[in-house]
DNA sequence: GCAACGTTTGGATCGACAATCCAACCGTGG
DNA sequence: CCACGGTTGGATTGTCGATCCAAACGTTGC
């Protein structure tokens, strides 16, 4: 079977795996996940389905590839503490954000954990509950609580990028007029909610965060009073 | 222009929103997230695309209906308990459970986490930390501390799930899989991971997660006693 | 030189999906 | 008995991920 017309020229310059999640992160940065689709991808790097498909095996495996990247850069960018508990929050705060600047790489570690590169994120996390004294039955479960805490977090963030890339709104209107509906809720039925809304209005993702990591680490020291070290 | 052939007999009884959520939440529970398709659907009921998308906006609308549908049956089988501990963990092992026994929920839940539906997990967590003597400006972190671990954890189960439907094997030989995998790590570079390998293996994803609720009731407790209620 | 072969590339194509659209259907009010 | 609006069934459209094949290129052996 005879092809249509003129095939387009061969690229010169080398394809690779590397470049492809390159142009994946740039795609999925511009215009967060649902644009990345293997279309975009051929405009984006002006080859074919072929090219693409013979680097990288499928969508999972470029999109774990890229979130692979970007945590590596945080391992990597992680300056050594010797306080543990600053040690800790430096990594919960690194992949914070990471995770801000790429929401993307939050709803991907929400989906799919346990990446063979959040290995790395949770040997040092335990390392650091080491050197905080706490009791090996504790680390485990220590450890668990703030891996999930922050992939709730990193979920959460994604959706809001979500939301935020969808209506073309700024962060503060759209958080303004989610607290004017909490404000408008019942004060009978739902107290607490209504009342909550005046902090939404002026909070700071990143700072709650960080609270969210020392009250955990708080709970983290007091159990390991109420059961001290072997 | 004539149809191809006889058309089907129209149903007698009639469809609605909720019997299109039930189905839905069948295929759900029955076949994981990928098998809910309208195609599905439409077999399911014995219908067309019309009739579902007469009841139902689109997909997205269809899966936010059947995971509030399974998060109001968690709140309606809340047993008021009195102590605001016990409450508390009353209130995330029901999370818990639905999602345990709903996987799609947790995905869901990860996704696209404030529904109306979850302003009442909400209230209801606030008004026990209240009843705790939370004073007021730690009250709103730690519920965000809570409600983040819990939608952490339900997009890990969720993750786990979809594993698990893919490849036909059993959650204990899967679990002693991962362990195996993680035993083979050098010890040099992943000490705790490798550690860690061991109660991998014999570890209760439930008993987990209330050890962590634990934890952070503990953490709570403890940034209570050096900021008092005013 | 150059021919044979494996690797890399471009793009047509396929099947599945969400979503739209329209015609057929049916109960109800006039 | 007829007209009308709410409901239903299914053909159709556009987009997606993925597969497939042939053209182009580099490399090796001769």
């Amino acid at each position: 079977m005879p092809s249509k017309g003129q095939r387009a020229a061969r690229r010169t310059d080398a394809l690779s795996r590397e470049l492809i999640v390159r142009a994946a992160t740039e795609i999925l940065d511009a215009d967060g996940e649902t644009a990345l689709t293997f279309r975009a991808l051929t405009r984006h790097l002006s080859t074919g389905y072929g090219a693409i498909y013979h680097h990288v095996a499928d969508k999972s495996d470029l999109l774990a590839a890229a979130t692979d990247d970007v945590i590596a850069g945080v391992i990597a960018d992680l300056v050594t503490v010797a306080e543990p508990r600053e040690a800790l929050r430096a990594v919960a705060l690194g992949l914070f954000d990471a995770i801000d600047a790429h929401p993307w790489v939050g709803a991907q570690l929400a989906r799919e954990p346990w990446r063979p590169t959040l290995l790395d994120i949770y040997e040092s996390i335990s390392e650091q509950l080491q050197a905080l004294n706490v009791p090996e039955p504790a680390l485990f479960d220590s450890a668990g609580v703030l891996v999930n805490y922050i992939l709730g977090v990193a979920g959460q963030n994604a959706a809001n990028a979500r939301v935020l890339a969808g209506s073309n709104i700024d962060r503060s209107t759209f958080l303004a007029g989610v607290a004017a509906q909490w404000a408008q809720l019942d004060p009978a039925r739902h107290p607490s909610v209504h009342r909550a809304a005046t902090h939404l209005r002026d909070h700071d993702d990143r700072a709650q965060f960080l609270a969210g990591v020392n009250l955990i680490l708080a709970g983290i020291e007091a159990e390991s009073r109420e059961l001290p070290p072997s």
